[in-house]
DNA sequence: GCCAACGTTGGC
DNA sequence: GCCAACGTTGGC
């Protein structure tokens, strides 16, 4: 029954109206409302976020090349998310537990990568962050909608969504190759992807990031390997 | 387009 | 609750 219908790569599609813009009046560019805390994922010991907040870092899947999926077109680049409103979608289309317990789990601006799957150059191509909570994902109460899933009832909706918001794209594009060379490495070495979920989860196409994150941050500002 | 990995279904 | 069949993901 859940069953997969489309691929569990975000493809959080210009989806008409749905996308809810609310919130976050900033529009683009990050001037994320001035007071933003950590603004590098180090946190000094000073001040600030001394209470709950510390920021959860995840992957995201997502396709950037057309295909058809029940007649529709899943195609969801970074690009596509910057073009949209306020740089804001939906991310729908999620359909695999794991994965939507992920999205259960995201907060309010933890940041994301935005990862290019089931393309001719796989990898990570830019940043987002978590611009609203999980909430019920109407995708799967649409009867020709790719992600319809009819065995969800309105009132107790199996599936969810969060919105993201367009951050920046990676000063340059960090590959699938490239993070496995490293996830290798790692392997042996004890760094920091030696269990990274792309590799040890494959079809995982919602993953929570700890180490990993700031290590990719830092391949931005190295040769490609 | 192939196919390995792996999540889901459903018979028993 | 096991597990073979099946279907999807997604790299190559």
């Amino acid at each position: 029954m859940p069953r997969p219908q489309k691929r569990l790569a975000g493809a959080a599609g210009p989806d008409k109206k749905g996308l809810s813009v609310k919130r976050t009046k900033t529009k683009n560019s990050d001037e994320t409302s001035g007071h933003k805390e950590n603004s590098s994922p180090q946190v000094t010991p000073d001040l600030k976020n001394c209470g709950q907040n510390l920021k959860n870092y995840w992957l995201m899947k997502s396709e950037p090349e057309s295909r058809l999926e029940k007649g529709v077109d899943v195609k969801f680049s970074i690009e596509d998310l910057k073009a949209q409103p306020e740089q804001i979608a939906c991310w729908d289309g999620v359909r695999n537990y794991q994965a939507r317990n992920f999205l259960k789990a995201m907060k309010l601006d933890d940041e994301a990568f935005f990862y290019h799957s089931n393309c001719k150059e796989p990898g990570i191509a830019g940043l987002t962050k978590i611009v609203k909570e999980a909430y019920p994902d109407h995708t799967q109460f649409q009867k020709n909608n790719p992600y319809y899933d009819p065995s969800s009832k309105e009132d107790s909706p199996k599936w969810f969504m969060v919105d993201v918001q367009f951050v920046r794209i990676m000063k340059r594009f960090i590959s699938l190759a490239e993070l496995k060379t490293y996830h290798q490495a790692h392997k042996a070495s004890g760094g920091p992807l030696k269990n990274m979920a792309l590799f040890t989860r494959q079809r995982l196409s919602v993953q929570s990031l700890t180490q990993e994150f700031d290590f990719i941050l830092s391949l931005e500002d190295k040769e490609p390997s």
